[in-house]
DNA sequence: ACAATGTTGAGCGACTTACTCGACAATAGC
DNA sequence: GCTATTGTCGAGTAAGTCGCTCAACATTGT
């Protein structure tokens, strides 16, 4: 398993955003409280976002953290990308890149490469618009299943 | 990047094993040698490749290492899910699989599992001995770009 | 019996992950 | 301009993983 915490999380906080575009800054408590992170920890998270470039912050009371641009505009691939490095499963299937395994690998390679391109395309293909949408459907439909 | 040594080394292994296949018992020591794979760290990775009943080991002088089956009938995905254990992202794409991420994650998971089943797929429809064919032509290529 | 080989499990240093803490910086509103 | 409220940054840390070594033991051909 290799999506680590940071990329759940991240993504996460990016939907809560995107949940609440167009309401002014939301506070990282209140992130870090609907999603279910820890506080704390969530500040890395929002710095690493921030250089990523999808998120700025405003200081002093009131503040809080804003989506750079509209949700549909974001993709997760850049966001995982920006979070957990590149999400290549070895170091040679990426442009640039020695291989470092001396051809050990190389009768592997092609298949990898093939792999690492299809994941990047459907990671390519979502917007964390998309995302906010299901995580949307996904709350209602919790809420109707409690109400019965 | 997430395909660690010890699936990198341990491919290597069965290639060596496919490429002397019919040739009786091959030693660690001759694997490690040719494969550059650490020779005390070789041993886990035989253990775990009987393990997966990959392969079967002869004890007492002459003894070593054979493949149990033809290395057409060795797919690259069982010996990396006997290597690494499973290929999943995440832990929830996987059949029987309790989501840990209590629906944070759960707004990708479709994203997730559409690549997992494409990686499946890939990594299914390669076999040890596809691997040893492409080893071997790299060996004669190089080969041939000394010579010159 | 003996030497060559495989088998097993304990252990270790370096690194990573997930997270906390504390000091500092900016700013809205009084 | 104070002050409360918020974000910013970097050091630190406990727990776990990775890559690897080593030593003791088991098996078997000669």
């Amino acid at each position: 398993m290799w999506l680590s915490r940071k990329g759940d999380y991240g993504v996460r906080a990016l939907i809560d955003l995107a949940l609440h575009d167009g309401e002014g800054p939301v506070q990282r408590a209140g992130i870090a409280d609907r999603q279910d992170i820890p506080e704390s920890y969530l500040d890395h998270l929002l710095a690493l976002l921030r250089r990523g470039g999808f998120v700025r912050s405003v200081r002093g009371p009131g503040g809080g953290h804003l989506l750079t641009r509209r949700p549909e505009e974001i993709c997760l691939l850049h966001v995982i990308e920006s979070l957990e490095g590149s999400v290549a499963p070895i170091a040679c299937v990426e442009d640039g890149e020695e291989c470092t395994y001396d051809c050990g690998l190389c009768a592997q390679r092609h298949v990898w490469q093939e792999i690492y391109q299809d994941m990047r395309r459907r990671l390519g293909a979502v917007s964390i618009a998309d995302l906010a949408e299901r995580a949307r459907a996904q709350q209602h439909a919790r809420a109707a299943n409690y109400s019965i």
